[in-house]
DNA sequence: GAGCACTGC
């Protein structure tokens, strides 16, 4: 039996061990008592005008010219401001040093001056000496000597993201290792294995961000900007690596796609899982597959091991230990059936000898984090309108707390972030004139850049930032200045219901785990106060971790990718969570409609082609069927799938005015047979701007960043498709015939076949699959329309059943589709 | 009459 070693580095983490004080008191200079007028006012749909891009844009002009703070750099993660070169902010050890640094220059201008570099370097050491983490590195290091497996619990500021690649890099056993192994037809083949270290990070901002920064540390270039830099990335359309990458972040969907063409992933030497504790659907892939690996004969690396540390922010390690401990318990199973017991094993006590046994076992490490210490205040009593709730608790907030100190509120969507801003707004203009000034901004996904980057801009003299933001906050967006939390206990969720195939989106209460990464928010800079708008029974009773997305999402995509990379079986596959049997069969049901998968449940031509797609298998079903149709209709079907692919390019239009003025602007781009044609007409147009595309998508209320996304991705399948003789080989420039609608949409009917309804006397759409009620999702051009049958993208249910993305198609189109099956 | 957050050679 492998054994399985604790090690538990400082003080073990305890989410009780902060006080918690309960009693809300109120406050007596404000009473929170709703007049009926407001009431109305909150009910009604918000009439206030509605900002544009444009009206936001301008807005942020003004705002961005004041300084900003000079960033200094981060040692653990992060800065995810979506855009722009912003360096990575504060953490508490940097305040403390005084050593005035040079800012931070692009590495452009220092690609030559290696001396410049060393020197940064040097001084950034004495930075990472004084990080929770270093003091362990020599423990670390002679952990991964004796075993293949670690896992790391790293609390936020722990500095592992950074550090841990850096500690294994000059390993010997990270040194690329000549290895011979069994080709296909028998012979052996000498091959180079190792060298590298991947880290995976679940977001790009975050992969190269972190790669500039260990650049940085190490004294190095980054990425291709040198054939001598040792640190690079990978995410999708960015690419920066060198010969020498030594260190090389990625995202987790890039390893995957890279293990496609590298089933050993014999580049690599090591590969560090970060931020497992999110788990997302390709952690778990990601997961399996190196369980497979490190737990196998490692034939294809020929015989060199490949070291996995796994790394997670939160405690619950023991179903990742069990998990990897399965792998190699049901290797040496085999083991001893296969060669009939080789010893007497000697069971292996903690501090065994035996490095086979010991390579086997799994080594663990809790590294405390440095946050400063955040006080939990719970509601006395549960909350009924958190909006309510949240109102008091800022203005309790902003009247008792001395300045400075920022106040982030975690609400669920766009429409209680904007309901809040309004009663903000309001109660503050009664606000006694001798008190700080409050600034309420909003941060939401779907809010324009422009508007997001005001979120990090200081505040102005004698004001305070009430930050109004949903769980975008919780991982994605890291805010300066915030020492008060308000927490509302509840976020959207996605779920994907198997049976009827759709998707929902609802409001749930949110993990422990969550609440407690919520609650960091507040600790990041100084001491705070976290205020939750639940009950400490309530928090008692959630969940201790988000319930991991392969059980919450349409499985199509994952089972492609296993079967891609060879699983037959997928019932035997390690799955970190097993999916229920009906949510696989169900996606294997799906991958043989749209011919991935032989009847034996096999792999077809089709499939392996899909899986190397950057696409869902029915979206990448439809752009194989569109290259039977003509160039010219895989270009068109090329620039539609593009824009369904990326969030929605048109711009939310909440008032009257706004819409009617959208509906003037868009009129030569909307398209009578729907949602589909119109998104090509209006690349076609956005294309065709020679002048100025943000104007163009500013007059044409289209958003320029989900345009630009649309561009990068059309961009990509192109080039694919040209690699894999689906178009010819010189870039198609200038005039394109018009296009044919019905072959278009007949394309898009060979992996959306089952995605259709028709109408029914009474006026409504049923699916023609299943007989549901559906109703075309008022953002649709067909919306209000009838047609005798519609295909859509997307099946979401919200407030009820919508079908998003809509075009209207005829009933033999559908007959035929379904018949093709 | 409506928009949680990520991601892909």
């Amino acid at each position: 039996m492998p054994e399985k070693v604790h090690t538990y580095f400082g003080d073990s983490y305890n989410e009780s061990s902060n006080q918690a004080v309960k009693a809300v008191k109120a406050v007596p200079e404000l009473t929170v008592v709703e007049d009926e007028g407001r009431k109305k006012r909150r009910n009604k749909k918000r009439k206030r005008d509605e900002a544009t891009e444009e009206a936001q844009a301008q807005r942020d002009n003004v705002l961005v010219e004041k300084p900003v703070k000079a960033p200094s750099s981060a040692p653990e993660k992060v800065v995810t401001v979506p855009v722009g070169n912003k360096e990575p902010k504060h953490e508490p050890s940097t305040d403390q040093t005084s050593a005035p640094k040079p800012k931070p220059k692009s590495f452009a201008d220092t690609k030559t001056n290696f001396t410049s570099l060393r020197e940064k370097a040097n001084a950034l050491y004495e930075l990472r000496k004084k990080l929770p983490i270093f003091g362990h590195a020599d423990e670390i290091r002679q952990r991964l000597r004796d075993r293949d497996v670690m896992l790391l619990v790293g609390e936020t500021g722990s500095g592992k993201s950074t550090q841990i690649p850096q500690f294994l890099v000059n390993e010997f056993w990270c040194r690329p290792t000549p290895a011979k192994v069994l080709q296909e037809d028998g012979s052996e083949k000498s091959i180079t294995v190792g060298g590298c270290i991947a880290i995976t990070q679940p977001r790009r901002v975050a992969a190269i961000s972190l790669a500039r920064r260990v650049a940085e540390e190490m004294g190095t270039p980054l990425g291709s900007s040198s054939p001598a830099s040792k640190v690079g990335y990978s995410v999708r359309f960015d690419t920066s690596t060198s010969p020498s990458t030594r260190v090389k972040f990625l995202t987790e969907g890039m390893l995957l796609q890279e293990m496609l063409h590298d089933p050993w992933l014999t580049k690599y030497s090591a590969v560090v899982v970060d931020e497992v504790h999110e788990r997302g659907i390709n952690v778990d892939l990601v997961a399996g597959f190196l369980r497979n690996l490190v737990s196998g004969k490692r034939e294809g690396r020929g015989g060199v091991p490949l070291k996995v540390v796994v790394m997670s922010a939160t405690a619950d390690m023991e179903s990742l230990m069990g998990f990897f401990q399965e792998g190699f318990q049901e290797q040496e199973q085999e083991q001893q059936q296969g060669q009939k017991q080789l010893s007497n094993g000697t069971e292996n006590g903690e501090n065994g000898e035996n490095s086979e046994q010991n390579s086997m076992a799994i080594s663990a490490c809790h590294i405390k984090g440095r946050q400063f210490p955040v006080k939990t205040i719970y509601s006395p009593e549960p909350v009924h309108d958190f909006v309510d709730a949240a109102l008091k608790i800022i203005f309790q907030i902003h009247y008792k707390e001395p300045m400075p100190g920022d106040i982030l509120v975690f609400l669920t969507g766009q429409e209680t972030v904007e309901n809040l801003e309004n009663l903000v707004n309001e109660y503050a203009i009664g606000m006694d004139p001798s008190l700080p000034k409050i600034l309420v901004l909003p941060l939401f996904a779907a809010l324009p850049q422009a508007a997001q980057q005001r979120v990090f801009a200081p505040a102005p003299p004698r004001t305070r930032k009430v930050i109004l933001a949903t769980n975008i906050a919780e991982t994605s967006v890291t805010v300066s200045g915030v020492r008060y939390v308000v927490d509302c206990g509840k976020a959207k969720v996605k779920q994907f219901r198997t049976r009827l195939g759709l998707d929902s989106l609802l409001v749930k209460p949110i993990s422990k785990s969550a609440a407690i990464q919520r609650k960091g928010r507040a600790g990041r800079e100084a001491p705070g106060q976290c205020f939750r708008l639940y009950t400490e029974k309530d928090y008692l009773a959630l969940d201790e971790t988000n319930t991991p997305e392969i059980l919450r999402c349409d499985l199509t995509q994952a089972l492609l990718n296993m079967k891609a990379r060879g699983v037959d079986d997928i019932v035997r596959f390690p799955f970190l969570t097993r999916p229920p049997r009906e949510a696989l069969e169900k996606a294997l049901l799906q991958l043989l409609n749209i011919d991935a998968l032989q009847d034996d449940g096999s792999i077809s031509d089709v499939g392996l082609h899909l899986a190397k797609l950057p696409l869902s298998p029915t979206l990448g079903r439809v752009l194989l069927a569109a290259s039977e149709n003509g160039y010219d209709c895989l270009l068109d079907v090329i620039d539609i799938i593009s824009c369904l692919s990326v969030e929605n390019i048109f711009l939310n239009t909440t008032s009257e005015e706004k819409k009617e003025a959208a509906e003037t602007a868009r009129r030569d781009l909307y398209r009578r047979e729907g949602d589909h044609l119109t998104m090509l007409s209006t690349v076609r147009a956005y294309a065709g701007e020679n002048v100025d595309r943000k104007v163009w998508a500013e007059r044409h209320l289209v958003s320029h960043r989900a345009m630009q996304s649309v561009m990068d991705v059309r961009k990509q399948l192109r080039s694919q498709c040209r690699s894999a003789k689906m178009l010819p080989r010189e870039e198609t420039t200038g005039h394109y015939p018009d296009p044919s609608p019905d072959l278009i949409l007949q394309s898009f009917l060979s992996g959306f076949a089952t995605n259709t309804a028709r109408l029914v006397p009474d006026g409504s759409y049923r699916t023609i699959v299943g007989n549901q009620t559906v109703a075309i999702h008022p953002s649709s051009v067909l919306f209000g329309k009838k047609v005798e049958a519609i295909l859509y993208n997307e099946f979401v249910f919200t407030n009820r059943s919508y079908a998003r993305g809509v075009s209207a198609v005829q009933m033999d189109w559908v007959g035929e589709a379904l018949a093709g099956r």
